[in-house]
DNA sequence: ATCGGTATTGATCGGTTGATCAATAGCCTG
DNA sequence: CAGGCTATTGATCAACCGATCAATACCGAT
């Protein structure tokens, strides 16, 4: 029993050990997997360091959570920002960014955090935040689509609940049931279009 | 310490008890509350009982969830075979059971169960085996229609898996979004009057 | 080179879980 | 009423969980 060699690092950098760790864990496992000597044992460090820089298990929890989710709206919404023509097109690349591009890890990590929210209080509020932030960001796609004429959303908040609802079913459902995305991306498609309203062929006039 | 008074049932009678405690918790505190004690205390009896009958807790578990799964599917679909008008009057009636008639309760119980098929094969079989089920009412419903001439249809498994997936979503975001269940039938409504081919206000006759 | 601050260790505690099984006692049969 | 089958008990085990903290040793500052 040779005692583990140190490697002493700065706070912040094993922090972000710890935290890339438990984080890469959530993804390939699920967000209950995320236990301190998981952690510790993939970060390379005792389990105790896991708890002093995550001060409780569950804060480490939704934050991992929080990351996650985050970087996907992210990810989305610079592949909506880039979109160099009219705001159809945008709606598009929104749809293609729900759907088709969905990641199975991520929907996982998503029914976990509806799961587990209702034993960790942590996990739950930063659930009921990063559901609101998506939904500012779809009914802002919708909204500025709208003020430009390009089609019709009165209520673009709601019409984001519902888009974001469905598809976030929809992804569930792929998780087990894949090889059905480009079906489910015609049909929300059609669905979107006729919300908006404009012909179907609007929103599908690339190839799908 | 007295020692508890026993009281001697036959295996089948025993069997409901074990297994009603366990649905019962389930449904008030999600599938990972559903554990050898909680389900013995509830029950009125030794917690090495439940596993005698259970012999695993997984595969308790596992049949807890079809229970209740089955339970709302067929609540579901006895509603809309008592429809006595035509087929379109049936469709509201699906609506209304996936959608308005939603059971918080049973809401969480599947999305417990989407999360926790991870990590439990029986669990994960079962849930296919349910989705599936739900695929084929649902489909059979829309197929009728087509049938009939009520409205068009032409992939009914395809749209069924759609409008569950959809409503599924919408469900778990109404277990944290709590009175938005009116709004969210009309958008699925008009959402289904379109698929369907027929004008919104077929589907929306009647007065939610 | 050495000293001190502090990052890190890892054993430890109390709690939970599912599973097991010898011992017990209820109730039906004769 | 007695006997025996078997339903039931409850203590026990190993494995896991999160949290804690005194002891350790690394590394930058002097």
């Amino acid at each position: 029993m040779t005692p583990a060699k140190r490697v002493r690092k700065s706070p912040e950098e094993r922090r972000a050990d710890v935290h890339g760790a438990a984080r890469s864990i959530a993804l390939e496992s699920g967000l209950s997997a995320v236990t301190q000597r998981a952690v510790a044992e993939r970060a390379g460090v005792a389990p105790g360091l896991v708890t002093h820089y995550a001060d409780r298990m569950e804060l480490l929890v939704a934050e991992v959570f929080r990351d996650i989710v985050q970087e996907e709206l992210e990810s989305v919404r610079s592949a909506v920002e880039a979109v160099e023509g009219d705001d159809v097109e945008r709606v598009i690349a929104l749809l293609h960014g729900l759907i088709r591009d969905y990641r199975r890890d991520v929907a996982l990590v998503w029914l976990d955090g509806w799961s587990l929210s209702r034993r960790n209080e942590e996990l739950a509020a930063t659930l009921v935040d990063q559901a609101r932030a998506w939904e500012d960001f779809v009914a802002a796609v919708f909204e500025r689509g709208d003020a430009s004429g390009a089609f019709r959303a009165p209520d673009p908040l709601a019409l984001a609940r519902f888009v974001i609802g469905a598809t976030d079913g929809l992804s569930a459902q792929a998780t087990v049931w894949a090889g059905h995305e480009e079906e489910t991306v015609r049909y929300v498609t059609r669905t979107v279009a006729g919300l908006l309203g404009i012909p179907t062929s609007a929103l599908a006039r690339t190839a799908y």
